[in-house]
DNA sequence: ACCACCTGTTATTAT
DNA sequence: AACAGGTGGT
């Protein structure tokens, strides 16, 4: 069937849309258009099955996503969408939870925790528990909570099968999750696994969804998680219909739980699927495809899609060479600047890069050039000290039961409540399993303390009971400035020194600001029922920590992470840091896996690519303030030499001969190994070919045997291919 | 209790 | 290099 909604799209997209009702898989190759046929897909839904938007469920992984999906249905239709459930899992869960907070277990005004809250108090739960920091290192639990709740499990239904070492961290999360409770906390994973739980638990709820939510449209589906997964599978019945849209070469969070079986899986668990693959291309060169083809070649199991486009060839990809990362960023911004002078705009521009830390020299050279720029993620406004200080003013005012709120200000700025005295609040609280808040209260009443600490303690409270009377009838502009103003935090940030000061005062008022720009007529009117203007406000603060900043400048230079350029585009890419040990980085080298990870983020990134794509990386870097030397990503080898061209030194910068001499790795002779390759050694046995140095008859190949990982000179170990 | 200073640790990737 | 936590002086 055509009409206007899908004349401008291909066949494949087209079935895509039109699909009769049932379940969709969408295999969709980067550029393919997986956002338009998302967004055509909700419209024809509309237009064609007469779908109410209040039928339609459509999750999305980055509120960026979600936002430009919202605007594009909503400019497709000529009408707003309002009712349409459309977000982020993290989002969405957090709506279901503040309606059925009740049934959800949770107290009605909880709050979220980001992953430093989270680790605060990860820490003062095992101080509680007197772990030893030193063998039980608090990150690690961390991550231990984190990934079981990814996979849907509490502590509950752990056993740590004799390990010690399990055993420890299954108790950490258990009294994790009590103190959580206590406090009326959801950390990020727990709001997927709490709403999983809720409707997992309560039948009519389900139903209640299952009858509502008729369409169900999920993107990137290759990046969801075991939890999600179980979720959405819940809604699953004989009437609802889903359209999942995802590409397992793009899968970039496993370590997040993420899993490319899940795509299997969505054939296997759920009727009648039907399958539509997208491979023409409509973003990048063929240059820049073909190459990106042949890199992710090199991984293995994959689906099997060979992306193609009609396009231009385009101009090669070119590689930079840098001296030092000083060196990278300066040409980085010269190529910024000659690119305007190409006629282009700085808005054409993105530098992609693997970790945050990065971006610092980068912004540093794209000051001293004058190029205006734009940092996406890293730390990100609500997520400053300063901000974050702010709020838990505001949490505790909202919410007394918030220890970690409670800890983080009760004397910030000090007010004589010392570390001792605290001491003797938190074994109150401990011994009488009671919040921090009720805790200082009853040693007031007992008078546990000297006089002159119950004094402090008592002025504290107190300060926050009158900010609570004062403010209940404010505007949410009014509040938070009264409530930042009695803080004292704006004196106290004055006495610091130095320019830090000033900026974090200057933080503060942006913070009123942000609480008066704070739009609560845009939060759905379901969740108008269930929050008060501040929890709209706090839960924003969280779940988007500082999104809104983006779009606000627009010619500037796109600074950001791989991860965080998914599902975007820019004419002209750079990819940098394309070094071993940085870029595949050192914490996934020795194993496959990752390995096999590291080259689908480097596929994302030079698939984000339009026009131009250009390579760099640096021979040396500072890394902890130590400077290391580096030899080029084995990402750049994979990559056929025809479509690449190597840049000369423009640099002023003198380099050591020695440099000079290894730099040109194009030359170098080619290996009969892949990365990836499995190969037998007459006495190690078998093996995989985990990393390749290539460097002539010295080359060596780094192999993981059963019994260990071994560099071996290729030439002299006789490895035989399997 | 508070502040200044020192020391050891530490950075993938993100909602 | 940057930061958090601990130590010692006030």
């Amino acid at each position: 069937m055509m009409n206007t909604l899908t004349h401008h799209l291909n066949t494949a997209q087209q079935h895509a849309v039109c699909a009769p009702l049932g379940n969709l898989l969408v295999l969709a190759g980067a550029g393919s258009g997986k956002t338009r046929v998302l967004v055509h897909r909700i419209a024809w839904l509309m237009q064609q099955e007469h779908a109410s938007p209040f039928s339609i469920l459509a999750v999305t992984f980055t509120n960026k996503a979600a936002n430009e999906m919202r605007t594009r249905v909503e400019s497709l239709l000529g009408s707003s969408v309002n009712a349409m459930w459309l977000g982020t899992f993290h989002g969405l869960a957090h709506r279901l939870l503040r309606t059925h907070w009740k049934d959800a277990g949770l107290s009605e005004n909880f709050q979220i925790l980001d992953s430093s809250d989270q680790q605060r108090l990860v820490r003062r739960v095992m101080r509680d528990l007197n772990i030893d920091e030193e063998r039980f290192p608090y990150k690690q639990a961390q991550w231990f909570i984190n990934k079981k709740k990814d996979e849907g499990f509490r502590a509950q239904h752990l056993s740590a099968h004799h390990q010690p070492q399990e055993e420890m961290f299954i108790r950490i999360y258990a009294a994790y999750e009590e103190a959580c409770a206590q406090s009326g906390l959801v950390d990020f994973a727990e709001l997927l696994l709490r709403s999983y739980e809720l409707w997992r638990d309560h039948d009519e709820l389900r139903q209640h969804y299952r009858n509502r939510f008729r369409h169900i449209l999920v993107d990137e589906f290759q990046d969801i998680n075991g939890v999600q997964y179980a979720w959405l599978r819940l809604l699953a019945g004989e009437n609802n219909f889903f359209t999942v849209v995802g590409d397992d070469d793009q899968l970039i969070y496993s370590w997040r739980g993420a899993c490319a079986d899940n795509l299997h899986k969505f054939k296997k668990d759920f009727p009648h699927v039907c399958t539509i693959t997208l491979e023409q291309n409509y973003r990048s060169t063929s240059t820049i495809l073909s190459a990106a083809n042949a890199l992710i070649d090199f991984n293995r199991d994959r689906f099997g899609k060979e992306l193609w486009t009609d396009g231009a060839i385009g101009d090669p990809i070119r590689i930079y060479a840098a001296y030092n990362e000083i060196d990278e960023a300066r040409f980085i911004a010269s190529e910024c600047l000659s690119w305007i002078d190409q006629g282009n705009t700085f808005n054409d521009v993105a530098v992609l890069y693997r970790s945050n830390a990065q971006s610092r020299v980068l912004e540093e050279a794209l000051l001293q050039q004058g190029i205006a720029y734009r940092i996406f993620g890293g730390l990100r406004f609500f997520e400053r000290a300063e901000i974050k200080d702010a709020l838990a003013y505001l949490r505790l005012v909202n919410n007394r039961f918030d220890d970690t709120s409670y800890e983080r200000i009760v004397n910030l700025p000090p007010r004589g409540i010392g570390n001792k005295s605290l001491e003797t609040v938190r074994q109150h609280a401990r011994e009488k399993s009671i919040s921090l808040w009720q805790a200082t209260h009853d040693v007031i009443t007992h008078a546990l303390l000297p006089a002159r600490a119950l004094t402090a303690l008592e002025s504290f409270l107190a300060m926050i009971d009158d900010l609570d009377n004062q403010t209940k009838n404010l505007a949410l502009l009014e509040s938070t400035e009264a409530i930042v103003n009695a803080s004292g935090l704006i004196g106290h940030f004055q006495k610091e020194k130095g320019e830090t000061g000033r900026t974090r005062i200057d933080n503060l008022r942006e913070l009123i600001s942000a609480a008066g720009e704070f739009n609560f007529d845009s939060v759905s009117p379901e969740e108008k029922e269930t929050l008060t203007p501040i929890t709209a406000f706090l839960s924003h603060a969280t779940l988007e920590a500082g999104e809104h900043q983006a779009d606000a400048m627009s010619n500037c230079v796109k600074l950001m992470t791989i991860h965080a350029a998914k599902g975007l585009e820019f004419p002209f890419v750079i990819l940098c840091g394309m070094e071993e040990g940085l870029f595949p980085h050192q914490m996934s080298k020795g194993d496959p896996k990752g390995i096999e990870e590291e080259r689908r983020l480097c596929y994302v990134g030079m698939t984000r690519a339009m026009r131009q794509l250009l390579l760099s990386y640096a021979e040396s870097r500072r890394v902890y303030g130590q400077t290391h030397m580096a030899s080029p990503s084995r990402f750049i080898r994979e990559i056929p030499q025809q479509y690449l061209q190597e840049i000369r030194m423009q640099s002023k910068i003198s380099r050591p001969a020695s440099l000079a001499e290894s730099s040109s790795f194009l030359n170098q002779k080619e290996t009969s190994f892949r990365l990836g390759q499995y190969v037998r050694h007459t006495s190690f046995g078998d093996g995989v070919i985990l990393d390749i140095e290539p460097n002539g008859e010295k080359t060596r190949v780094q192999i993981r045997f059963k019994t260990g990982t071994k560099w071996l000179i290729a030439s002299l170990a006789k490895l035989e291919s399997i």
